[in-house]
DNA sequence: GCTTTTCACGTAAACGTTTACGACATATAG
DNA sequence: CTATATGTCGTAAACGTTTACGTGAAAAGC
């Protein structure tokens, strides 16, 4: 591996114009260039970003922390962040905080030691803990994910109040009015079990405790096990919102077993629209979350903040429904008891 | 940010001392080592990894290079890597080289220039010019993959030669004589093509070139396209083996549209086993690759190789069929026409 | 009691860059 | 022709560590 003296002695001149000729600052003549350009091709030299990063205080790397690797959703954003990332000549550090804990403080300070540019944290909440890690390690930080709110912090997430209230209001717009929902247990309230909720209420639809079930995570299993209980506790519903495609493919698989034929006896709105959404039997229909430009925004947030030194506003994405076949139009007429 | 000077005027001793202290090397008192380890917490301080990696050669960081992103495949083997890695005290740089082309080689230059410890290379196969590059960067490199071999470099891999085979006999075994499969059209002879043909001589079941059906992906949508026109082609055949679970949801999806059971008329047996083998209706049967493991060796690899200097063997993973619901029993008698 | 070993430190060079400063030569202005 | 400006370069300090080497004091050996 050769060093710029390397350079330097072959094309007869000092480290200092080697230098500024690779950074193309001014101060030497075309010969010299031509010269040192030569001696750097010949030898395929490469700057060493370590000596560059410690003068500097830039290491063109950011770090991003996302819990629960596997999942598609992360993946989702952690592409959208390593687009832009790269883009903007950063690159990207990932930490998978798989049991959230412990491991976390060990990556901030890893990331601490490395002295990353900037940091993305992705899920649903900080811990304060993690919180005043960061404020001290004075990097720009931003938040991406769909949960909670930390105004402490510029983030880009979306408003699942407004997401729960569109995806209830396109079943009500198909007629559906006992609608049940599988939502997120969580300690506090439940900002999407407030938009089910609330688009009920603004459409006259009295709310009915049992229509509404508390899943304890996001994926397919959960699917089945919390549509079985949502169908033992409110087998009257004509629809569901649910809030995971994966979830939602899960309560297809147990809606079959059940007898249950879907969109036909219940139609299924989903969360998220990710890749598996098309490609279920029915296809669902989905509130479709851009998670991969909420990755790109996050990253240009970081990117935003390291360039300029402040802090940058918070971004809520935009939601749209995609309309496919796991839901469908209850005419007025049969809102009784057939099916669609 | 408090440099270890810092540490060192605080504690009244010199910076040499510090050092030796934080690397826990020997040479101080236990008085002094309180002195020392209580201004570090005092300031909090933490060692610059940049200085550090500088003067030690070492920046305790990989780099992994990874095609189409998205894809849940490269998910597992990243998820094994990051894994690993962070066990063994490194970090992993993601560069998703999505179009592949330029930009790996923009890569590949950032991840010398940072000096990374060691290379994993996800992918089919290895560019020539590549290659060139990486041993010039004469850092460990491991290749990580499900295809072509490169035996130049240590790598994991999977047999896929057997694993057709596997898959094909596994069917056999199930009574099935007239076999589709979905292969992937490569320039070269294709292994898994192969091991399909090998296990239909192997059982005295003549290859029919019609049954097997080349396609340019892995996707949902090659899946559904290219069952289509297998069915098209083959219409007799009772199973087939397809090499992605993705394109096997497809080709549920292009049976069903198409009036045909599976696993009733048509038995399939994917190849991967991702999580969407298990969401799937009916939930596939499947050749399962040991992808998170594959990952985790692949960093266990480059680690061994950075700790050892010299070059690791190569690794073959053992692939295992794991029987869910696409794949029926054909009995004897019914082997002419009738559906199991 | 004197030499030798051991221990606890400090000094300074090195890692590979960037950059402020100064030196010298040439061009420009008066 | 002198004074000044401009352009091309080199020297050396700095970034934050690690580590070889040296120093002095205390401990050990005789």
């Amino acid at each position: 591996m050769h060093t710029i003296k390397d350079v330097a002695k072959k094309a007869n001149v000092s480290i200092a114009t080697v230098s500024r000729i690779v950074n193309n600052q001014s101060g030497y003549s075309e010969e010299t260039k031509r010269k040192v350009l030569a001696a750097i091709k010949e030898l395929n030299y490469q700057p060493n970003a370590l000596a560059r990063g410690l003068i500097n205080k830039r290491t063109h790397t950011i770090g991003v922390l996302l819990p629960h690797f596997i999942n598609a959703f992360g993946m989702e954003l952690l592409h959208g962040i390593e687009e832009k990332a790269h883009e903007e000549g950063l690159s990207v550090i990932i930490c998978s905080t798989d049991s959230f804990g412990a491991k976390t403080m060990k990556y901030l300070q890893v990331l601490n030691e490395k002295r990353v540019d900037g940091v993305i944290i992705i899920g649903p909440k900080l811990e304060e803990e993690y919180y005043d890690y960061v404020k001290r390690m004075a990097v720009p930080v931003v938040l991406l994910g769909t949960e909670k709110f930390d105004n402490r912090l510029p983030s880009v997430q979306v408003d699942n109040r407004a997401i729960a209230y569109s995806a209830v209001k396109h079943l009500i717009d198909k007629g559906h009015e006992r609608i049940g929902m599988i939502a997120f247990h969580e300690n506090g309230p439940s900002l999407r079990a407030d938009g089910y909720r609330k688009a009920l209420e603004d459409n006259d639809i009295i709310f009915n405790q049992e229509r509404i079930v508390f899943s304890s995570g996001f994926a397919f299993e959960d699917g089945v096990h919390f549509f079985r209980k949502l169908m033992l506790q409110a087998p009257d519903i004509t629809a569901a919102y649910i809030i995971s495609d994966e979830m939602a493919v899960g309560a297809i698989t147990a809606a079959d077993r059940l007898g249950i034929k879907v969109p036909h006896d219940v139609s299924i709105i989903s969360h998220d629209n990710l890749r598996v959404a098309d490609m279920s039997i029915p296809k669902l229909t989905a509130v479709s979350l851009p998670l991969r430009r909420m990755g790109r925004t996050a990253a240009e947030k970081v990117f935003q903040m390291i360039q300029t030194g402040r802090p940058s506003e918070s971004s809520i994405m935009q939601h749209e429904i995609v309309e496919r076949d796991s839901v469908c139009m209850l005419a007025k007429a049969v809102r009784a008891k057939q099916p669609c």
